[in-house]
DNA sequence: TACAATTACATTGTATACAATTTATTTTCA
DNA sequence: TGAAAATAAATTGTATACAATGTAATTGTA
């Protein structure tokens, strides 16, 4: 046991954790190309399906992300007619995203995605489940240091 | 249970996967500003500490990236000195990548970043063994499909 | 109630990622 | 052996990510 042993990328968490979620975007890709969707667009959109209006604010803390990344993506997504941006008249510091008729109907089509993706993951139901309670555990862990 | 619920956030293993990926990354930051690296540079300088030569073909298979991402990431390694680049004289084609005398005394400051994230992860050691094999287990079920 | 502090979003700059294409070299095989 | 196929990097174009900064609106408070 070498005091450089910790340096091995076989022996860090992080590094099968950063390739695992890149490999599983690329499952995701083909079946979100025919929904004109990259991945982070997708996760947006899930929570407007969710949630049918949110400010960026919000919006940034359910998915981990900051305007900076989100303002131009939203963009992209009021172009392609998915989401609707406006200012929210109370406070006019806040922009709230609001899902459009064209981005509810894209929901219909974007069910079966995620059954197609979960057959090209080599994990039961059972470890799905287990590797899901673990990653959650990791990310609550995250938010309670700030 | 709906026909939609399989498109909720909390149901989809590949959210907690992506957002918990960078927020570890993100962990790494402040320790490797230190040596004037990336996250993508540490995890590059992991493989030529145990490699000392790769190609990059190789170098890619290994960190899961190709040479529209290591091509411009290499030169700026070398830049910094950590690396040397040269074409293989019994292949022009390959490119080797060589670890360089200040990349490997940039090994030494290194050894202490992987503990000193870890100590950032609220899971326990059986609990973050579990996850190791999890995600293992996954990214070779992605890597048999090709 | 002015005004400093805070908040929310936008912008800027740097660094990935990756699909698709191009270029240079090597291999294959008709 | 010589052109076609294959291979390895590099390049191009698009889309994130995120730190740091800027801007406008709102809040807190002296």
């Amino acid at each position: 046991m070498s005091e450089f042993d910790s340096l091995k990328l076989e022996n860090q968490l992080c590094f099968p954790l950063y390739a695992c979620s890149k490999e599983l975007v690329k499952h995701y890709t083909p079946f979100l190309n025919k929904l004109d969707l990259t991945y982070t667009q997708y996760i947006t959109m899930m929570v407007m399906w969710e949630r049918e209006q949110v400010t960026v604010k919000e919006l940034g803390e359910i998915i981990y992300l900051d305007s900076g990344t989100l303002t131009p993506l939203l963009k992209k997504l009021e172009n392609k007619g998915y989401v609707t941006r406006e200012r929210n008249p109370q406070d006019e510091r806040e922009l709230l995203v609001s899902l459009s008729e064209n981005g509810r109907a894209l929901k219909q089509q974007a069910t079966k995605v995620p059954l197609e993706v979960s057959k090209c993951v080599g994990l039961s139901q059972q470890e799905a489940g287990e590797m899901y309670q673990l990653l959650y555990k990791m990310l609550k862990g995250f938010t309670r240091e700030k």
